[in-house]
This record gives C-alpha cells, structure tokens and sequence, in this order.
DNA sequence: TTGATTTGTTGCCTACGCCAACATAATCCC
DNA sequence: GGGATTATGTTGGCGTAGGCAACAAATCAA
C-alpha cells in the first residue's frame, strides 16, 4: 500500500504543484482563476504566486485582463527561461530539442546517423547537440533535466532500454549513460506513451481524463492511454502496447515477431510497396493517400481501416475513453475515410462505451516527441516545486 | 482539469481516510505499523485514532502484541456495527448479504426468482430483505449504505443501468429505485468490476497496484483491472470490459452480439453441452473438468484455454499488471493445464511486459460480490470519514 | 462623481502535524 | 531477578500555512 500520510510541507508542495501544473499547461492564467479553480483562498493564491516568483518559475505579466466589472485580474505566467531537453532516438536518426516550461518549442533539430545507431553512438550525438546548445543558452536559463522519447519498451524504475526492436537495443542503461554523459538529470520513456501525454496537455486532448493514443510511424504501431488523468504506465512501465494487441488469426508478424497483432495488419511499408514509394515522408504519403484512384491501392487502405476500427473497438471497450488520438500515417486513413473507421469501431465496441467517443488526429505534428519527452523533467520539477534541482548552462546546479 | 488545492482540513480527512482503510482492509493494525506505512509522528497517528473511536469507526484492542523487544503496541481495529449491505442482481436470482468494515461478511442470503426479472420485481425483492435485515439488527449497527453489483454495463454518476443484456435491462435507474425503496444511499457499478477490487482489497491481488481480472460465469465474461491503484472506471464508468475484446475473425457470437470475442469463445455454456450438464454449479462443472478423460472434452478445453491465453495476452500487452486474477469458471480452465495457459499468455505477450506477471485464481469464492459491493458504500465512508452519513437500523440519520 | 463589483493586500487567528521530554512495558543479558 | 536496552504511548508547546475579515485598488455603470 502506498498510502502515504500527509504533512503541513506536503500541503504547500501539493498547492505550489497545482498552481505550477496549471502555468505550465496554460502558459499563463490569471490570479482569480486561480482561485476558482484550486478552490482556495485569494491570499493563499497570492502567497503561493509569490513563493513561486521567488523560485523564479513564474513571474506575473503586465497585461492585466478585465473579464468585466470589478478589478482587472493580474496574469501569472511561466517563465521561459526553465528549460527540458527533449530527445528522440530513432533508427535513422536522433533529434533534439529545447522546451520551455511555459510550453513552447524553443527549438529543434534532427541530426541524421547512417547505420543502425548503437546506444554509444546515439548518446554521444545527443550529449554533443546538448554541449552545443548549453554553449548558446543565456546565462540565466536554467534547465529541468532531459527527457528521451525511445520506440521500445523502458524499464522506467532504473532508465532501462528493456526492448527496442527497431533500433535493435536490448537492456541498454540508456538513462545512466545519458546522465553520465551530459551530468543532468535524465528521464526516459516510451515514445508512444509520451506522444499521448504530449496531445493530452497541449493537443487534441487537452484536459480529457480518459484518452487512447495511437501512433504509427516507420517502425510500428506504438500506443498509450490516460487513464482517469493518468498516464498508464503498467507495474514496470511496460503497459500501453497497443500496436502488439492481437486481433485476428493471420499470419502476418509484426516487428516483434507477434502474429494477427494490429501492426502486423496496418503497415505503413504495406502502403508505401503500393504507391512504389521506397521511402516517403508522411506529408507525401497523406498526399498520395488522398489522391489515389487505384483500385488495389483502395481495397488496401479499406482493409487497413477496417483492422484499425477493430482495434478501436477494442480499445473502446477496455479503456471507454472520451477520446481516441491519432498520429502518424494513422491520420492519413482517418482522412481517407472517416465513416468507415468509426463505423468498424462502433460496430465492435459495445454500445454504452462508444455512444460519446470520438476520434482526432493529432495536432502537435513534429513537435509531438519534443513536447513529450519534455514532459518528464518537467514533470519531476512540477510534483516538488520547491525543492527542485535545475541547472545552469554552465553546469552548475542552481536553486 | 481537475486540481483541487488542498486546506487544512483537507489533510485531516485525507489522513484520517488513510488509517481506516487500513483498518478496513486489513481488519486490525498495531498503531506502531500504522506510524511506519503513513511516515506520520506517532503522537499524530495516536490523535488520528482518537478521533476515528470517537466516530465509532474504529477501537483499540485489547491484545497488544509483541514484535520483540520494547513496549508492545496497541492494535487498532475497525468497528463489526458499522455495516454495508450488498446487493447482487443476477438473471435467476438475488443475493443480498451484510458485510462489516472490519472485512467479514456477516450475513449473505440468495433470494430466488423465477422468469427474467425486471427492475421493479429485484429491487422490491432486495428491498424486503434488506428490511428483514435491518430489523434484526441491534440498535447500535449503522448502514453506510447499499452498494448494488450489476451485470452489465453502469453509468456510475447517476447510478443508472446503461445495458444489462444477460437480465434485459436498458437505461434502468436502478440506484435512485433503490434509493427510494430502501431510504439508504444507493451505490452501484459492474459486477467485474467490483470482483477486481474485491480481489484487490482481500484476495488473491492484496496490496497489487496493477491487476487484471476476469471473471465468467453463465451470463458470460466480466473484466476488470486495477491501474497504478486505482479502478479503472472510463470516462462514464463503462471500461473494463474484457470479455468483449474481439480476438478472432470467428463468427460465434457472444451475448452482446459480437463476433470473435473473448466471451463468444470461452462458454460456459459449451462446456455443459459437452458434459451433457443442463446446469451445473461451478464446483460440479470444476470436478468434471478435473477428471475428464473424453478426448472430446479435452480438446475443447485446451481451445477455451488457447483462446484465454491469446486474450490475456492482449492485456498483458496493454496493462502490464503484476498479476491476472482468474474467477468463475475459468479458474477450472487454470487449474486443468496451467502450464498450457502460461504459455499461450506468454506467446501472444511481449517479452519485457509477461516476465514477471503471474497468474491466481480468485480466494473469495462466493463472497466475491458481497466484498465488491460493499466496497461502494465503504469508499465513500472511508473518503470523509468525519463527514460520514450514516443511518440506523431503524432509518435515522446517525452521525 | 458616486456606487457597485471584483480583485489584491495586510494582519491576525487557528488547526494540526511535529518535536522533545517523559512514562511505560516489553526483551536481553549478566 | 534486576538493571540495561529498546520500542511505544502520552503530554505540552511550537510553528507553519491556509482562512478570514477589513481595507485598498481598479474597473464598469450610471
């Protein structure tokens, strides 16, 4: 049981905390509705501001918004000098990227690597990206900590790699090597589960508390869930792989070796053999999608959709979301047809489960990882505000 | 969003809530221990209890008991006279039964009815039992309430019955019936469901913070699951509803009229047919299971187990869970070749998510629902202790 | 300008968890 | 058996942080 006891200091982290979640989500909200919000009293909010202001995370904006009568209400913001480093390792490449507590992208940059990337290699190309952008900061930004976006399954508990068939990693201590080699605090977890995270607080599925997430890219269909606010994550970190859920007797196998599983039935490499693309890039892929009058190129995308629906329907059933996300090429099927989804989806999910669901696509686009990975810093600094450990550029850590 | 901030009194009622669902869930605790889970001052648990006796939710035993050297420490119990009383509506019967926030079932009683029963025939049966009971009581019992174990699927905020297809309810308001029948708070939610927590709270999964249970009995398969601690209950209180995960293309159809679903595959029913059973109470259809040697039978057992296997997979796949507590009649499937449904689970699951997961047959047997159930009214009771509404036998408010 | 309304500020109050000192009841060891 | 040790219960006082009330400030409506 994990029923902790309660303090007087647990109390305020817990308020600070809210307070600080609700900047960093909304980027800047005004004092009274703090108070409405949290529930609590307007000078408790004002203390709580200025405690904040102290730790130099927030600092309240000049524009003052007058909502009618009465006294215009000061505008709190986050800072944007607090910042996460964001990481996406992938087979052909590794990105990285600057996010700002107040929640925007500062920047981005994807570096390309030839071969598969062996861990040694992924993290000296980030850590060096990393050491170049520290050099560039301002001396008075200080940085959270870094979160990694990995397409496998991670051991959250020890930063573990367990399984990243794409890039072909097994049990690779990722987390302690990217520490070691950046000295910050790093965080890693599932690119998928992240992604769902991402659209959760800053995208399609703002302020849902019951949200399914699919993504499907080069390597997969990776899956994640926010269950009654919060992130599934399984006993060891593992929950949420929703690609690998089997759903008929075929034979076709997934990148995992599974059969019938629904990555195996919805590939992207499927799509591309059909439009004789050997590569492309999903802009062209969505394009070609909604162009195409190629009868077999049809019949495929129908029975992809179909075996998605399946899938939705199932997770319809299991999770009985508001919301289903979808990213990757999983928006271009959408597209293509958006009654035929949610028909396969409405026919094999009960009824009470999808009688209020709908399903989006995804709206944070190429940031969605950056966005995510940086969740988890950010995270860790928001659940204790006052006692957080951030960094300087330089390397020093700074209260 | 959903932050609330946290007063004083807040902290209060949620350390209060904290030691007496110990209490609850283990029956009596030292207050030694009771310091050491909740990392509270001793001094502030022994004021927590002193409130909690003058509630008269809970009371020191007199067995102190001794862990080696130094003072022995009191026990705290909760009270056997605050009650909830458990309701379980099923397609031939009702069972109603008393159970005590100290963890034991008092009292349970299976109410037969004849012909499918309708809304208005159960509640009025449940409630003339649950007079009789009341009048039986002694005076100082008070009722936290009835909780109401359904069959189907529950819209929790209002306590309305979305779907019940095995008892051919739809959109019934059994909570507020009942609630009017009996003049006591009405709680409600799947049956499933509930059986996970019970398992949760007493069972086979004590203490598990992520568990998935199934549960199949004549009127089909109920799933349930716990994440990261808590139930999980869907944006309208519909998820959990494993059995109607589709998992093959097959044309079998289960009684929700769905094909290829866990439930359409694994059949009590089937396995009665095969026995030459008209019907058969689980330990009757469990001893022929046990001891079967028709090759017939045999080979439609290891399909049943098959398709259990490949469905737990799935969940194995999606929840990561600690453990999958196996209930009804599927603990038969379990028991008959236990290595066979490791295996299936384990071929169908991603290696790093099966590792460690184990699977248990249910402990509460035929206390299941009364547990599951009456952990409705008690959440409530447990959340704001202080602020508990409890009632009489007689019908008064007591406080 | 005056009144109404909402928000920010200030000083005081109080609830409740913590702490330290002491009392108590067991085991351990000679 | 009796002192030493150890763990727990008890008591009184302390400090913190959220609530509250009164007042100031900034808007809108006349």
């Amino acid at each position: 049981m994990l029923v902790q006891g309660q303090n007087r200091e647990d109390v305020r982290q817990h308020n600070l905390s809210i307070v600080l979640r609700m900047l960093h989500l909304r980027g800047s909200v005004s004092r009274s509705e703090l108070t409405a919000v949290t529930g609590l009293n307007r000078s408790t909010i004002s203390d709580l501001v200025s405690e904040l202001e102290e730790l130099k995370l927030a600092h309240e904006t000049d524009g003052a918004v007058a909502s009618g009568v009465g006294r215009p209400s000061h505008m709190v913001s986050a800072v944007e000098n607090v910042v996460a480093i964001s990481v996406h390792t992938e087979f052909d490449a590794t990105t990285v990227g600057v996010v700002s507590l107040s929640g925007k992208v500062l920047s981005k940059k994807r570096l390309l690597s030839s071969g598969k990337p062996t861990p040694e290699n992924s993290v000296k190309l980030a850590a060096k990206e990393i050491a170049r952008l520290r050099s560039e900061m301002k001396s008075d930004v200080r940085i959270a900590g870094v979160g990694i976006a990995v397409p496998g399954q991670v051991r959250v508990s020890d930063g573990v790699v367990r399984l990243a068939p794409h890039l072909g990693w097994v049990e690779v201590p990722l987390g302690p090597m990217m520490s070691q080699a950046t000295g910050l605090p790093v965080f890693l977890d599932n690119d998928a589960s992240l992604g769902c995270m991402a659209e959760r607080n800053f995208g399609s599925a703002r302020e849902l508390s019951d949200v399914v997430f699919l993504y499907a890219g080069s390597g997969g269909i990776g899956g994640g869930a926010i269950v009654d606010g919060h992130q599934l994550r399984g006993a060891a970190g593992y929950a949420g792989e929703l690609g690998h859920v089997r759903i008929s007797a075929g034979n076709a196998k997934d990148y995992s070796g599974l059969s019938g599983t629904l990555e195996s039935l919805v590939r992207r490499d499927d799509l591309l053999d059909i439009f004789k693309f050997d590569s492309a890039a999903d802009e062209e892929l969505d394009a070609e999608i909604g162009s195409t009058k190629s009868a077999k190129a049809i019949k495929l995308l129908n029975e992809q959709i179909d075996a998605l629906g399946l899938g939705l329907s199932n997770f319809v059933n299991i999770f009985n979301p508001q919301v289903v996300v979808l990213a990757g090429f999983l928006t271009s099927l959408f597209r293509f047809d958006e009654e035929r989804l949610i028909n396969r989806m409405r026919e094999g999910a009960l009824g009470a489960a999808h009688e209020r669901v709908v399903i989006r696509s995804a709206e944070l686009g190429s940031d969605l990882l950056m966005f995510g990975a940086a969740e988890l810093p950010f995270g860790d600094l928001i659940s204790r505000p006052s006692n957080a450990k951030l960094t300087t550029p330089k390397g020093k850590g700074a209260k």
